[in-house]
DNA sequence: CTCATACATTTGTACATACAAATATTGTAA
DNA sequence: TTACAATATTTGTATGTACAAATGTATGAG
């Protein structure tokens, strides 16, 4: 389906149709995957934040880190990161070089989360992306990466 | 700057990788497309909805039209719409045919308002665009509704 | 006609987000 | 060393979102 089908409108320009266009396909993905973690008690951007923090294999990461490194920049990383901790996901230190900066630190039960997520997010975003094949798919991902560059 | 650069992310997968890609690149448009209508005190989802009633061309929209057609189907069209109301941009009334059917009409103020946004999203749109061709455009816009087909 | 069901919207409530201001810590210039 | 600006995070508050339940209206079976 088209998006002039899909959202019921024509005589767009290319650039607003794009545009749109992102934006909706992005929505259809984003409730797609949140429906998965809905079961396990994760939002979207907790699950991001989680993702973030085993890329750090070990390692701890600053608040300002984190909120980089998210897809969401939402602001509130701070309570985003309270929720995480409450569950028993992630633990909070005081750096101890510069006791202006957070460590958040990823646990075991973070982890294992993880594991359990993982699969059913590849799966799903497999079964999303079924209709492109590989050599599509790193196209849409060259032009998206080079869409960036304005 | 690719989408691992972006993220500071390596080691994704193919498909992975193009959905967080779609994710990330829609929030950047979203957030600077929100600058601009902050300035006319109007989030998206209202410019979305203001642009759906124009569309109609005269005929009055029922909600569940509208949410139908909205980019981002958050519920609670009724309280978005209220927004609208207060600021004058729509007007509401009951549906003759099914008393259960709401009818939201946008007015004379409300098309101005548009009036007065739409170069400038289109600008900013054509802006954010700029480092694709058109046939680029083309293909992306191809990609992403094949990609809707899953 | 009247009851159950479906439909369209509204309302309640908990939670999340956006943005600004406040707090705490560090670095640095006089 | 003190004062000022810069940095990192937290907190306050208004607004927005998600989801379920409630309300009001229409439709069809018996």
């Amino acid at each position: 389906m088209s998006i002039e089908e899909a959202i019921q409108s024509n005589q767009m320009d290319l650039n607003t149709k794009t545009v749109i266009n992102i934006l909706y396909t992005s929505r259809i993905l984003e409730e797609s995957g949140s429906e998965i973690l809905k079961r396990f008690d994760v939002t979207s951007q907790q699950f991001n934040v989680l993702r973030i923090l085993r890329g750090q294999k070990g390692k701890p990461a600053n608040l300002s880190t984190v909120q980089e490194r998210m897809i969401d920049k939402s602001s509130n990383t701070t309570r985003l990161v309270d929720k995480l901790i409450k569950k028993g996901y992630v633990k909070r230190s005081i750096c101890k070089e510069n006791r202006r900066k957070v460590e958040i630190l990823i646990t075991e039960d973070g982890l294992n989360l993880l594991l359990e997520i993982d699969p059913l997010i590849e799966n799903n975003n497999t079964k999303m992306l079924n209709a492109l094949s590989n050599n599509q798919l790193q196209t849409l991902n060259d032009l998206l990466d080079a869409l960036r560059n304005f």
